[in-house]
DNA sequence: CTTGACTCTCCCGTCGCTGGAGGGTGTATA
DNA sequence: TATACACCCTCCAGCGACGGGAGAGTCAAG
């Protein structure tokens, strides 16, 4: 029988650490002093101190190990539990690995361009989305406006209040000089009849990258070159078509109204 | 200028992070409303929200992303703090592979034996100990007592009294029928003058990977079985001798007490 | 009898939030 | 105009695995 310091120089693990798993039902001392509250340890726990430890090293939670040990658990169930641990521990490692890619990335920028970039982008999980949306084959972007009209007033007709900001879906692959192949978006609740002009469908689940753009849509290109870099710099593909989301619209349809902020978010996963 | 819960369905944030933000002083509001306490955002708050998010997915403390939104960093800053979240990831990646590695090593063990190990294998890291010690060839490890008899008559002489447990050192490299190379040693403090057996040095420090044997000296090689195993499974590499660590030392030097709880110890490093 | 090492319990802080209680505010509808 | 109901506020607690420190009791040696 020896005391908790003792115990703690044993085992290299610190008195306030085996208090806790005490405290926890992990390790009980096997006495008490009745007077003193000592507690009082036998040598042959240092085993189970050790098993507590690579079991944590493992990544189980320290409730888990009280559960390991308490029940006598049969090699299958042990089985399932580190089969468990070991996807966990996989997509740690990516993630991980991911976060190193991302600064790599972010150095690169900084020594390439020696200047901080304006735009910071984010991968963001998006929810899949209802919406009415109109397609069509337009001269050039800025020209737009007739297909938002026609969606709006078919919204108002059917008065459907749009729930969430509008964006425009961007189904070119490549860089076009003349007729873009776009679709204007507005996210709804509810049900809606179609027209033969405006659609309802539901856009997929997926992850965005994300950047925002400020100001006139006269520049919004470099956005677009900023966010085409870091996706490609940082590992991702692109896996569907790119969202320009206006998340404070200009007045009356200005493309340069310095006050609009836009954000551009293409679909992607890691290639 | 939008309430609270507008931001956040823009910017994907919850309502309970932007505050949390607001406390902390990243992100605070341009306006609070005097009588309601309404926190007012302006759009153009959605860019600085995105760096925000941007600096933590690098792993930046929210504090220090508080800090280099403040401060008008430089460029050269910024490629320091960068370069230190760069080994910190680094770091986080090789932990979690090690830590898929010890998982993957228990899911073959169990699958190969069909049975948990008795034997739990742990990293520790060791610091450097300052021990008194006699070294001498012997015929078995069983035959070590006239070495500890040496030296705990040289130390009691001395009057220094051993710190910690004591432990042989095993010197050869291979398995040997006869004629082991072993060191005993007592970790002590303070100084003590070498004689013509005892000597007194430092190991460096070290991490150990370490496994107990409870009870007799007789299947001690089980748990150096195991340990070897162990240490190749895991992608590790042995540096230094082997040290065999009495816990709780036999009575009179028995090789058969079951009471007695012994720790194996291999220098190792990641190969 | 003191000194100093050891032990006890209890409480607070970590980090980045989330959840809930309890209460005020703003707007659309009946 | 009354009333829903959504929205907003502040304050407090909890997570996980401890570490630090206060304040008080215990034990062995000198």
């Amino acid at each position: 029988m020896i005391r908790i310091g003792d115990f703690s120089k044993l085992s290299r693990i610190s008195v306030k650490t085996l208090r806790y798993y005490d405290e926890m039902g992990l390790l009980k001392p096997v006495s008490v002093d009745r007077f003193t509250g000592y507690r009082l340890y036998e040598y042959s726990q240092l085993s189970v101190l050790n098993r507590i430890l690579a079991l944590k090293e493992l990544g189980f939670l320290l409730e888990e190990i009280g559960r390991l040990l308490d029940d006598g658990l049969s090699v299958e169930q042990m089985r399932g539990m580190l089969k468990l641990r070991e996807t966990e521990a996989r997509q740690r490692v990516r993630e991980e690995a991911e976060r190193l890619e991302r600064i790599e990335s972010w150095l690169r920028q900084i020594e390439q361009e020696k200047i901080m970039s304006k735009y910071d982008v984010v991968i963001k999980k998006a929810e899949a989305v209802k919406v009415a949306s109109v397609r069509d084959v337009v001269p050039l972007p800025s020209e737009q406006g007739g297909l938002w009209g026609e969606l709006e007033g078919y919204l108002a007709m059917n008065r459907v209040r749009p729930k969430d900001a509008c964006f425009t879906l961007y189904h070119d692959d490549e860089f076009k000089e003349r007729d873009w192949d776009l679709e204007v978006c507005e996210p709804i609740e509810g049900d809606l009849k179609e027209s033969t002009r405006v659609k309802v469908r539901t856009l997929p689940a997926a992850s965005l990258a994300c950047t925002l753009h400020n100001g006139s849509f006269t520049t919004i290109g470099e956005a677009y070159n900023a966010l085409g870099k870091w996706i490609t710099d940082n590992g991702y593909r692109i896996t569907g078509p790119c969202r320009e989301v206006y998340l404070k619209p200009a007045k009356n349809g200005s493309q340069t109204d310095p006050e609009t902020v836009t954000e551009i978010q293409f679909p992607v996963e890691k290639a």
